[in-house]
DNA sequence: ACAATGAATAAGCGACGACTTATATATAGT
DNA sequence: ACTATATATAAGTCGTCGCTTATTCATTGT
């Protein structure tokens, strides 16, 4: 029954605002923590921690530069998430191409002075 | 500053585990309460509670039947999370490539004898 | 009108999560 | 060895969230 799975993490992850702020700051490109706490308006602790969950979820990797600690995304690590997307994806486009089908006869319809 | 998105609460709404769970039982079909209540092992208020967030989030609709109330997926509801995620896919592909590419590398010196 | 069924709301409780400050750890430079 | 800088961890606080039970609202049938 406790089957926690990958996508469980990252919706977690991406979840909060802040951190999701911090990793669309990494997309722009790696940066270090103090960077980070330059950037954003919380503590040095809170950026730490925010990317530790961000890292046992997968969506960031760490490196090391003397005093520097370097985060940056990991491009695998959105794969779970799209795969659970993607898992529904059939279902999106066809109720959406239902939708469309829908709309377009109803609105044939109108024009024709129907109801 | 306050700027709160859309996929903000789509985030939210799934990052719950019980409620992920609801959300992918009715990409399987329409349900009306009961049955989800019938479906999972918390209480009735409990699920309409989910059913609230889910579609306060966008991601599902409400139909009355009578004393039933059966919910079904919003397809459109989705999209902001895919945008969310394709804003970034020109960022995930590229690095994905250059990962493929650095591994075949790799194991072509692996193979040469290189380090 | 009444009873029965289905769903939503109210109120409260316990756990978890996002912060904070304080402290520990690691590295660099003198 | 000492000091300064960068990051991580510890501990505690406060709000939020998911759940429960109790109640109310809505609809149907007799």
């Amino acid at each position: 029954m406790g089957t926690a799975v990958a996508e469980d993490r990252i919706f977690q992850a991406l979840a909060d605002p802040s951190r999701r702020r911090i990793f669309e700051s990494l997309t722009r490109g790696e940066a270090a923590v103090k960077d980070l706490t330059a950037r954003f308006d919380i503590s040095q602790p809170a950026i730490s921690q925010h990317l530790g969950h961000l890292k046992s979820a997968g969506l960031v990797n760490r490196r090391r530069d003397g005093r520097n600690v370097y985060y940056r995304v990991e491009p695998r690590g959105m794969k779970p998430l799209i795969d659970w997307i993607a898992h529904y994806r059939a279902f999106w486009t066809e109720r959406l191409d239902r939708l469309e089908r829908l709309l377009k006869t109803i609105g044939e319809q109108r024009l024709r002075g129907g109801t």
